[in-house]
DNA sequence: GGAAGCCTGTAAGATACCTTACAGTTGGCA
DNA sequence: TGCCAACTGTAAGGTATCTTACAGGCTTCC
């Protein structure tokens, strides 16, 4: 079995400048001339050549993570302004239904994400997710994050597996933030992600609520599989201008 | 139960710069204002107001992540290069003794994490890891990549809990992939977490062969734990210059 | 109505960065 | 030794961004 890399030779220090670039997703130009003690001009050099490999980008003063798995986030990344404002707005109203200390679980998805975000600035909260993306917006000295295994399915930094659902069977939560990809006519909840829908299930049976975040643009669409009827959640929340053709409810959750 | 936000009030467009920033990890101020379609000053306003509430970090051109977990992610980033070049070569010869295709374990470790970076720039890995960080660095369409779940312990994006061992127990793995704390002068290799010591135990129970990386600046320490003898490993990986009072094994691992 | 406050856009000078070009250093090789 | 290639540092001029300042539009409130 040969030992081999595809990719072409860096020199210590371009592969240095790397590391950085992806642990710290941005660097300056001075501070990485400053760290190796070498001139801004031999940074720049170093930059330009792994930019032209495709190993990171450009920025104006720095450079930015542009690989594969960096380019998928921003793959994704992009895919979240598609619906942007109306996320940020479901997102921002749905943390404002969540009370304090509450222990929630976090689906996957670019809406609860933000939402995480949202969340992560208060304190105190009890979170369970397979959405390692959700779970890495939280400090875990201000929240107890727990993470629920599985298999990496895509650049969103989601988990599945089976034990997943197990493991949520044997605990109990105050609120479930569920996504989906569709909502039908007849109020019939759906994704298109059968490996996912069984978890979503699982998250709402182990908790007292489930609260749906949605945008509209969900709605009278349909999908593969059935995660539940909109009347199982507690609350469906949504953007102002409810012009839909479903009754939604936006009550405070309260313990 | 009171509902409320500790964090100053955001505009919608603030609020959707965070996400960007939060999402892309670096965002320059020409596309912010194209894509909200305000002038450049205006987005520069925005982010002098974000960065002066610690919400991100200012850059010449743009701006990146520097709120609470981001920041500790710096923090994290910056005790990397406490040994920097030191664990980029650990982690570059490591990466060089894995075969194509392999079953591996991931410890929890900066010097893993490069030593993933550098792996995820090959293809066909199995990745069993307890470190988020280190689950992120793989494309999941060129690997298959389990995240073993729990609870998230710090700023590195670990995860730890006692699934975690009785779950590696039904596994087999060609190489674990192990990082320690500090190495004694009779071989006992250590570390300063207990909770991670059982794990990492567990891991080395399920593989055919353990690796253990550490930089030569870890040796004649002592620490909290024990989790293993040096002998224990088939493999053990530190710098050159082997001037160390132990004999350090480094022979290419085979299927 | 009118003043005050906030947000926004525009413009000019200052600053920081980038590009290009050239020279010094090092190491390999004949 | 002499030559060449690769790498690095320095410098000058161009470009982009930042800062500061001012003006217009909008809302609030008296």
């Amino acid at each position: 079995m040969t030992v081999q890399h595809s990719a072409p030779p860096l020199s210590q220090r371009q592969s240095a400048i790397l590391d950085r670039v992806m642990a710290n997703g941005y660097v300056t130009i001075d501070a990485l001339a400053a760290e190796f003690g070498v001139s801004a001009q031999t940074v720049r050099r170093d930059i330009i050549a792994l930019s032209e490999a495709g190993q990171l980008q450009r920025f104006h003063g720095g450079a930015g993570p542009a690989d594969a798995m960096e380019a998928a986030r921003l793959d994704y990344a992009a895919k979240r302004e598609l619906g942007k404002p109306a996320k940020t707005e479901v997102a921002r109203k749905a943390a404002a239904l969540i009370p304090d200390g509450a222990a929630l679980f976090l689906d996957v998805g670019t809406t609860i994400e933000t939402c995480a975000r949202e969340l992560a600035r208060r304190k105190g909260f009890t979170i369970f997710t397979t959405s390692m993306r959700a779970a890495m917006a939280f400090d875990p000295r201000s929240h107890a994050v727990y993470v629920l295994g599985g298999r990496l399915a895509g650049k969103d930094g989601s988990l599945v597996g089976e034990d997943t659902v197990q493991k949520l069977a044997s605990i109990h939560l105050d609120v479930a933030l569920i996504a989906c990809s569709a909502i039908d006519e007849t109020g019939r909840v759906m994704d298109f992600d059968l490996s996912k829908i069984a978890v979503k299930r699982a998250a709402m049976a182990a908790s007292a609520r489930s609260m749906l975040l949605s945008t509209r643009s969900k709605f009278d669409r349909t999908a593969l599989g059935k995660i539940a009827d909109i009347g199982d959640f507690s609350a469906v929340v949504t953007e102002d201008h409810p012009e839909t053709s479903l009754a939604l409810v936006q009550a405070p959750l309260q313990e």
